[in-house]
DNA sequence: AAGACGAAAGTGGTTGA
DNA sequence: TCAACAACTTTCGTCTT
């Protein structure tokens, strides 16, 4: 193995030379080793946080994530595969043949990423159950998206992220920042943050979340019937009214509703299964649930 | 024994200077 | 860019069923 030193001429210059992965010795010119590995990082770091966000074990990202590294390339060694020097002609050619390489791969980058996109879409939009019509709103929100501009420096998979939360939303089936999160594998708040630059570049029009719209979704969780989700949407719209919720988690809104509600129907919940179904604490819902026995004057034999 | 309640301290994100 | 701030969480002790 490399041990820093030259076995030949003893000399310390060894050069590892990554681009034909040999470990040769800057002094006599021996190759001390062939056929090395690249153990350094595919990425880069410019301060120590982001090195220790990049840095882990296994393999490098291009090869686990389709697509990512299916990029051909015309190397810069005007070298055939023997490493011989070639003719000036056929370096001219080789020239060209780079330029428009180049060239080509811009133009096409376009495509590639809407392609990547539209099958990464579509593989969250199946895990969360969406239908076609969030999909075909998504795709479209994310080729405008593209046209602006607003993909450049962020990774497709929080910008497809944000778009599918941001569809969600304006369809009226909210899906929460943290589902969005789990079946993307990006952070909650790089996917927050992606969705707040494209409804201000685009200037979507998205209105605040009605915690109602939680409602469908956590009775059915809890297995509760129509009536509790009809007496909590009731709730709601009086909360609504008195202007309850504003500044409050729309979730933490909706789960205390659903609390009562079930309570009041005597189709009890503990507050610790309304709170792992609505993904808040328990303390979240005691709030919430005191401010709205509070202000409506509810009556309620718990 | 399990659930409900609430106080106090901690956390991550937003906002306004 | 930084500090203040609100919402929410965590933790823990006490009370109720």
């Amino acid at each position: 193995m490399s041990t820093g030193k030259c076995p030949e001429c003893g000399s310390k210059k060894v050069i590892k030379d990554f681009a034909r992965g040999e470990i040769v010795c800057g002094s006599c010119g021996i190759v001390i080793e062939e056929n090395i590995e690249d153990h350094r990082p595919e990425w880069r770091s410019f301060d120590s946080e982001q090195r220790e966000k990049r840095a882990r074990g296994g393999a490098p990202i291009k090869y686990m994530r389709p697509n990512k590294g299916l990029v051909t390339e015309i190397d810069q060694y005007n070298r055939d595969i023997r490493g011989a020097k070639i003719s000036p002609k056929k370096q001219a050619q080789l020239y060209r043949m780079r330029k428009w390489h180049k060239r080509a791969s811009i133009a096409s980058s376009m495509e590639r990423n809407l392609a990547i996109a539209l099958s990464e879409l579509d593989r969250i939009a199946s895990y969360l159950g969406l239908p076609d019509s969030v999909r075909e709103s998504a795709a479209l929100l994310y080729r405008r998206c593209i046209k602006a501009e607003l993909i450049r420096g962020r990774l497709i998979e929080s910008v497809v992220a944000a778009v599918i939360y941001a569809t969600c939303r304006m369809q009226g089936n909210p899906r929460t920042l943290e589902e969005l999160s789990k079946v993307s594998g990006i952070e909650k708040k790089e996917i927050g943050r992606a969705y707040r630059f494209i409804r201000r570049e685009l200037s979507l029009d998205i209105p605040l979340t009605d915690p109602s719209q939680y409602v469908p979704k956590f009775t059915a969780a809890l297995k509760l019937s129509g009536q509790v989700q009809e007496k909590a949407i009731k709730l709601l719209r009086k909360a609504i009214g008195k202007g309850l919720i504003s500044g409050r988690g729309p979730t933490g809104v909706a789960a205390a509703a659903v609390y009562i509600a079930s309570a009041m129907c005597n189709e009890r919940r503990t507050q610790k299964e309304v709170a792992d179904v609505a993904g808040v604490t328990e303390v979240t819902i005691r709030n919430r649930y005191r401010e709205l026995k509070k202000e409506l004057g509810l009556k309620i034999a718990l």
